[in-house]
DNA sequence: GGTTACCCGAGCAAATTGCTAGGTTTATTG
DNA sequence: CAATAAACCTAGCAATTTGCTCGGGTAACC
């Protein structure tokens, strides 16, 4: 996995679909408005996201984009990796001893191993809690006059109680490490 | 903070001289062989880490690198947030309304708090603890004698040139995720 | 002096980033 | 039906990053 601007601008970009999906499609456009990010590089970016299936689309006038399953279990990972296609980085291609020699090749196990922590943890990152961080933190949805568009069949998600009490990504202290 | 390869090429080179630090300074021509980067590569990357102050060099014949400190007191952070040297890569640059409107800058925030989180999870692992996980795994270090003349000679492999773009924390297909 | 190794900087191909530009299709609306 | 809104798609761009080669320099040891 990793982790660039990319994969932020992604998960920006769904929080923003996240707080505002209830009032039906949310467009590109807003949220190229709202968080700054070209709407081209959004398409793109959304392109990715609706072929792993995390995001759906709705075409012509009142459409946009929704997400595809309930926010609580759609995951930083699975936003992450749907943007930033991984593509194998080991040098030994999978092949155990890389090296010919009795040395063998720490590159992939090790990486591995480390990338395995990394995604349990962003996977234990739900959309809905940066959201509902979000909503804590006092954000404040415009409430968009409901378009014509469909919320009737809209699977209506389940407000999934916000425990704010330890919630994961309040801003501890000052960085003490960069 | 980024992840990058950078980063676990750097992460992967310290392993190493943690591993055999113990005979005394390893040479960067040493770890090129073994880990199977490119020598003028590991020379930047331990520029960096030497400014850091993560290793400590030592010229000449019989020189090579050492640990600056206990590896139980370096930590992956220290090394990816030496070699891959972080980026302001918010929209506002620290301002804290960036949109005009009433509208919240949601990147700021949002980044910082995810980036704190990795940042913590990167500091709670030990270069001292991936080190055990090698020697656990089995990986056997050859017992360099210490004389700093007499490698006379040395079975020299000859880099396999693969043109990876390499990504890093590459998710591997090992964990189909997603 | 010669060798070993750390140092340093220029530069390079490939890839990535974030973006502009210019279209096409699909669906709603007047 | 025509206009419009929006998703979709492709190509291309400047800037940056990634690993790397090359060509030297400098400190320490024999």
């Amino acid at each position: 996995m990793r982790l660039t601007t990319k994969g932020r601008f992604a998960v920006t970009a769904m929080i923003d679909l996240g707080l505002r999906q209830s009032n039906g499609p949310v467009t590109l456009a807003a949220i190229s408005q709202r968080q700054q990010i070209s709407l081209s590089y959004l398409e793109q970016l959304f392109g990715k996201l609706r072929r792993h299936e995390l995001v759906e689309s709705t075409r012509g006038p009142g459409g946009g984009y929704t997400l595809a399953r309930n926010p609580a279990e759609i995951t930083i990972a699975d936003i992450i990796t749907s943007v930033d296609e991984p593509i194998d980085a080991t040098h030994c291609g999978g092949k155990e001893n890389c090296l010919g020699e009795g040395e063998r090749c720490m590159t992939h196990d090790l990486w591995t191993a480390l990338n395995q922590r990394m995604v349990e943890f962003l996977d234990s990152v739900t959309l809905q809690k940066l959201v509902d961080d979000q909503l804590a933190k006092g954000l404040q949805v415009e409430d968009k006059p409901t378009l014509k568009r469909a919320i009737s069949s809209m699977p209506v998600v389940k407000p999934i109680r916000m425990n704010i009490p330890n919630s994961v990504f309040a801003l501890g202290n000052a960085f003490s490490k960069v």
